[in-house]
DNA sequence: GTGAAAGCGCTAACAA
DNA sequence: TTGTTAGCGCTTTCAC
């Protein structure tokens, strides 16, 4: 790797002009061209490290998510690194698996690395950090919220619920169960909330039996609907709270020979990759690359200077059937 | 930020000292004690940039895949990030989407931050590494080939290609197309020579006009898939050779109202997230998260100062019915 | 517009 | 075992 001060002799320059080159300083017009073309020839690459120790600042956004295995955080991903790439900021990924030590030593990484700023979708429990607060490093939520003073991006989350439930209501369904998250996650409250709410207004009876907590996964869905098929009463329907349940919810009913929608089935979320046919599924799209755009804009503000107090956005989820594709 | 300085001042000790703590050089029990107490009290953090600059390297992997939405590459990224994580590396995971200008850049930035070593998953065109080769950063290709004289991780694609045709074959379809993928792809090549092979070993007439290529995207296995079914005289097994494709022939299919196994289907790969029967589809899976894992370990070989000329290793695919899961 | 020089925080000789 | 010191490659005053 050639330095500064090597492309500076080639060229005929002092390493400060250099320097200022490649940070679009004014130079005159010769000695720019005379440094380009020298760095070329030495094929220089500025030492990002370096450049950080000493400006005590970086063009890079760690983005961190529970699980990269679900294509709702990928596609949440691939809206932050769009948004990013165009100011020039690269993204770092970083899997929490949803554990607090995880996540905690990638915010340690965020600091210690100087990276500008930090989106995360945060782990069961609150991680601290104060750290990078204190540092001025601003740091946005998104997907789930923290009990911070920080900007967030949310979905609506309460009314995904009820379109949910709503809908497999409309298609006259009764017994409708309901798969939701874990018990301490504030989002997955809300999805059931929902439910739980337009069931009550509803009148159904012994509806509060039909709800079952789940992990997120696709085994828990599984899981889950298995026994909710068990039951003496077995429900007419079923009301997932995220994606991945819904797929083993499916999984759970094609197993037991039972196809929606004769059985209902509405998925709070998007069924990845599914390959049913259309109409068969009732889907509360979240828009979760919206979510990544939104959540980049935000921080990009924040590294751009701004101080307003935290803003917190909330993205409204889409109803639609499974259309065909 | 505190620094080492601060720390050693509080600790009364000398910087070197604090350093040789926090890297678990000899120092005296009781200077140790005093140092990490100091450390605590002032929430202390290494800063990494000032190490990196000063030791030219890191405990960071770039991970350079080209489509972070493609559960295959996701699980591939899970067993890179697995291996590594035991080992104390991080891995920084970056999305090409199969462009090589993104690669290159990436490429740089991995380079230009001294990390540790890169896993490349290459996109389509071979990119340059010798920036990195030159200052002895091991690189490991996975996945794809490159043409590069570098350790690579890659799957037996032709037995995989023939063993989704065999088993259609077997199952008593006769007219099979293939859903290949780009063809200037060498994996793809191969996977669809292996049913280029089997195909005319079989004497099957006609078979090479039921060939398509497509982009390894869903979208683009449903267009094939509806191409082949409007021709007349359409085909009645189908193989894909990755996992999207397969999604996208599935879902055509579906919205034709045809119904495997009756159409048989093999897929070369997982499908992610299936709801349909078991017993259904033909899946030749491939090893992804393996096929991390070892990348991974290659790699840290390298980083370990390992010097034998590259190796290739490569992994086999396995043949199975989509199970009851 | 340009150069000289200091210093970001750390580690690794070298000396003691 | 410990401290002193130089220097990694860059940016940024401060002079000119």
């Amino acid at each position: 790797m050639s330095t500064i001060y090597e492309v500076a002799t080639l060229a005929g320059v002092s390493p400060a002009t250099v320097s200022r080159v490649f940070n679009g300083h004014p130079v005159s017009p010769e000695k720019v061209s005379s440094v380009r073309a020298a760095a070329a020839q030495l094929h220089f690459t500025p030492n990002r490290s370096a450049k950080r120790l000493r400006t005590q600042s970086s063009e890079l956004i760690a983005l961190l998510i529970p699980d990269i295995e679900n294509p709702f955080f990928t596609a949440l991903a691939r809206g932050v690194e769009d948004r990013a790439q165009e100011a020039g900021f690269s993204i770092v990924l970083c899997n929490t698996d949803d554990e607090p030590e995880k996540e905690t030593r990638y915010l340690d990484i965020a600091n210690s690395e100087d990276m500008a700023g930090v989106i995360l979708a945060p782990a069961a429990e609150d991680g601290d950090i104060s750290h990078l607060t204190d540092r001025g490093r601003p740091v946005v939520a998104v997907d789930r919220n923290t009990g911070l003073d920080i900007d967030s991006v949310m979905v609506d989350n309460r009314a995904a619920g009820t379109w949910a439930t709503t809908a497999l209501l409309d298609a006259g369904h009764r017994r409708i169960a309901c798969i939701a998250g874990p018990l301490d996650l504030e989002d997955t409250e809300e999805r059931g909330l929902g439910w739980r709410t337009t069931m009550r207004r509803r009148g159904e009876p012994g509806f509060e039996s039909l709800l079952r907590h789940a992990d997120y996964r696709v085994e828990g869905g599984r899981a889950a609907m298995n026994e909710l098929l068990a039951l003496r009463e077995p429900p007419d329907a079923v009301v997932t709270t995220n994606n991945l349940m819904g797929v083993g919810a499916l999984q759970a009913l094609a197993a037991a020979g039972i196809t929606p929608p004769e059985f209902g089935v509405a998925v709070v979320g998007e069924l990845p990759f599914s390959t049913l046919p259309p109409e068969a599924i009732t889907e509360v799209r979240l828009p979760a690359r919206h979510l990544g755009i939104t959540a980049a804009s935000l921080l990009l503000d924040r590294i751009a200077g701004d101080t307003q107090p935290a803003r917190t956005v909330v993205l409204r989820a889409e109803l639609a059937r499974r259309a065909a594709r």
